[in-house]
DNA sequence: ACCTGAACACCGTTCAAGT
DNA sequence: ACCTGAACACCGTTCAAGT
């Protein structure tokens, strides 16, 4: 299959005189096949998913697709490593599109928090870069498209569904954030040690300043669970409230 | 009043044989009093309010306190970079505690809500580093005791009660986060110019497959303004919620 | 024109040498 | 013991040279 018949000794100009070995002993003729822009990315994504956001080198990433690193910047057509992210973060708001959006409100909203959601713990490093204009993409854009058509059937003024929409959306991210900061780095290498992270709290705790925090028990860490508890929690807080800004029911609380 | 009478002219061990300027001509005599852990985290925290965390590098934090980078972990007694990021972050949380506490839950939490929102306004940066086990310190410790002590006089079972205080916290953290990412890196050198992102969104909408999109006109950029509305507005979507799991008002809405 | 090796100006940190 | 200069192994990116 991969052997053909050798033609000549020097007939490859990846051969030279001095090579002593056989064609069929070597690599595959290291037919780097110019990656895509989309190839690119996904190992982009791939890797910081992986490893995280540290992992994600013009190098490392170079190594990863047997390429020269400057070779990146060719194949993918990007200026810049930024520019890199930018395709990276558009690509995970392609994961935030709800398929079959309901027509209420309500549910609506409550499907776009629930698939933002498990797109951004898929991809837990997108949060840490918000501030880099993150739904300004096309996928950026379909989702704003999105947000707005959720709130269509909201019986409110405009800058209620508005702020319904950033409420909801900022909600999620919080949410993440939050769970990401409690988990810590503990998967991303564990920065502090479990031990001396409990030493320390119980240090604090003896001080006697923290008489409810001392009274909550031995601080458990919240479980995978709790945080799915505090989300549907949270978020039907927040839909019962924006409920209330439906005209039938009275004016926006204020 | 700076000038003292030059004793001689070698007597100082700054000055060799060679050095021809005066003494008081030239800088003092760079009596670089050993810098506290204190004085090094307030440079680390001014450094990265007015410049962005990038700026904060061991050698520019040096440069600015005229120090050697190695000096730096000497002086704040740090072993690495990161414990003067886990020094920073904890003296933010110092910025977001309440002085005078109400003692019902609601304005409590607000008040919490809009200290943090403040705190983190005048730190953008912080939101960067969460992942980072955020509360851990004596600061983030008192932030947690905090919360705690807010919502005593909620009157709902000990899950809802942390919910309640989860999801304030996400909240505000969330809208921080899009409020930052919207002004984007305008503020912190403009990644993407104006006229190219208007140019862009121009370009999309033209497809025809954002009609929501293009009927709200020409997307204006959220004010500052805009951004206290839809804080407001859904902290208090969010504390009517809330209220709803309060015992007497029925069980908590799920 | 497209691709890329070498080099540049950074970074955090190690380490051995200073005092 | 405390402090620090030089060096190391990285980083993103420039640039000139290759094809």
């Amino acid at each position: 299959m991969r052997g053909e018949p050798r033609r000549g000794r020097y007939d490859s100009d990846l051969m030279t005189p001095d090579e002593e070995s056989l064609v069929w002993t070597r690599p595959a003729p290291a037919r780097r096949l110019p990656q895509t822009r989309e190839s690119i990315v996904a190992a982009a994504v791939r890797l910081a998913d992986a490893e995280g956001l540290a992992a994600v080198t013009v190098r490392r990433l170079a190594e990863e697709l047997d390429a020269r690193p400057m070779s990146i910047y060719s194949y993918a057509r990007v200026e810049s490593k930024d520019e890199l992210l930018d395709l990276m973060i558009d690509e995970v708001c392609g994961d935030m599109l709800v398929e079959d959006l309901p027509e209420d409100w309500r549910p609506a909203l409550r499907a776009i928090a629930e698939r933002t959601r498990a797109a951004l713990l898929a991809h837990p490093w997108w949060i840490e870069l918000i501030g880099r204009n993150v739904l300004l993409g096309p996928h950026g854009t379909r989702y704003r498209e999105q947000s707005l058509a959720a709130v269509r059937t909201l019986d409110a003024d405009e800058p209620a569904r508005q702020a319904a929409i950033v409420t909801v959306q900022t909600f999620v991210v919080g949410q993440i954030a939050f769970a990401l900061d409690e988990q810590g780095a503990a998967a991303a290498g564990g920065r502090h040690p479990e031990a001396a992270i409990r030493q320390y709290h119980r240090q604090l705790l003896a001080t006697g300043d923290f008489p409810l925090l001392a009274g909550a028990g031995p601080a458990e860490p919240t479980t995978a669970d709790d945080r799915d508890r505090y989300f549907a929690q949270g978020l039907e807080w927040l839909l019962a409230g924006i409920s209330s800004a439906q005209s039938p029911g009275g004016r926006p609380v204020q």
